[in-house]
DNA sequence: ATTTAGACCTGTCAGC
DNA sequence: TGCTGACAGGTCTAAA
């Protein structure tokens, strides 16, 4: 669910209120979410750990630790984080439907980061509970159970990532390096972008996006494309997730940022969930088809279908 | 070697 | 009201 615009407006968000905290415990209500290593140890070594910085990688969300460890955490498609602040009950219960139901009930809560607004109350799926030394509890929250959280030695870090592409928003992403990534992809365009080794970070919004701004059919063969279509696809991936982050990411449903607040980005969106209306440059009808088993959306007379799509 | 179903999971919404 | 099927920001694995 969360793109890289999501997690990135998320690690802002925890930089500028957990960094120096310290994890008091982990409380987990589904095993699974951890993925590493086996849950007694992770208990045991989470323990005490201070919050020495918060980074992101691609989609995956890092937490530095004291010891030489961080935590990597991937939100897959519903996982979210919500930060509670000290004074408020959390009421974490067992019940028949959900054994992880929580509740959370409190003073009016104005969150530093968006001035004025106020904390949304709504049920969420607590798989763990991180217990802060201060007395807040920031909460993983994941109804579908998707999400993974590994605890990792620092010195693994290269180890783990050595698979992902360069991050789109970093020097590392330039055109050559794009090119190079496609003109080994004999997959349509749209399946590339989704390939976390060709770009790091954008999903299927977002690249739905970078298509549209790029006036790319989803289909057109990666290896194929022009050096001028290169050149504005790339353009696009960068102005389509700066956008987004700006915008506080995109919630069409269960992306909620630290404050439980949904993101704007879904007012700003071109083509994702807009099958049937009409094309802000040319107003032909948005469609939509699917490739690789995922929702495409498309303008079929902007983005028009290449001659060649096999 | 790719491509594609299936798995992992729960919730929501449209249609009958 | 209740059931059924389609679908949802992702990624891994096994079968074709």
């Amino acid at each position: 669910m969360p793109e890289l615009p999501e997690v990135e407006y998320t690690a802002r968000q925890l930089r500028s209120s957990v960094v120096g905290a310290t994890i008091r415990e982990a409380r987990v209500f589904w095993e699974r979410t951890i993925g590493r290593p086996q849950l007694p140890d992770f208990l045991a070594e989470i323990t005490e750990q201070r919050i020495e910085g918060i980074r992101r990688r691609g989609k995956f969300l890092l937490l530095d630790l004291s010891r030489d460890l961080f935590l990597s955490i991937h939100r897959r498609m519903t996982g979210n984080f919500l930060l509670l602040p000290p004074g408020w009950e959390i009421d974490i219960r067992l019940s028949e439907t959900d054994p992880v139901a929580w509740k959370t009930k409190g003073p009016n809560f104005h969150p530093p980061v968006s001035a004025g607004a106020s904390y949304n109350l709504e049920t969420g799926h607590c798989r763990v509970c991180f217990v802060l030394a201060d007395g807040r509890y920031l909460l993983f929250t994941d109804p579908r159970k998707f999400g993974r959280i590994e605890l990792w030695p620092r010195t693994q870090e290269d180890v783990i990532f050595a698979d992902l592409g360069p991050e789109p928003l970093s020097h590392t992403f330039t055109v050559e390096r794009f090119t190079e990534a496609l003109v080994r992809h004999r997959t349509g365009i749209k399946q590339a972008l989704l390939d976390q080794q060709v770009v790091a970070g954008i999903g299927n919004i977002y690249a739905d996006e970078a298509l549209y701004y790029a006036c790319i059919h989803p289909a057109h063969r990666a290896d194929s494309l022009t050096s001028s279509e290169i050149h504005l696809l790339h353009e696009g991936i960068v102005a389509v997730l700066t956008l987004g982050i700006e915008h506080g990411g995109t919630s069409f449903n269960d992306y909620r940022d630290l404050w439980g607040q949904a993101g704007q980005n879904y007012n700003h969106v071109r083509v994702y969930h807009q099958e049937g209306k009409p094309c802000k440059r040319c107003n032909t009808l948005i469609e939509r088809m699917v490739i690789a088993q995922r929702s495409t959306h498309f303008c079929p007379h902007c983005q028009a279908a290449p001659a060649i799509v096999e």
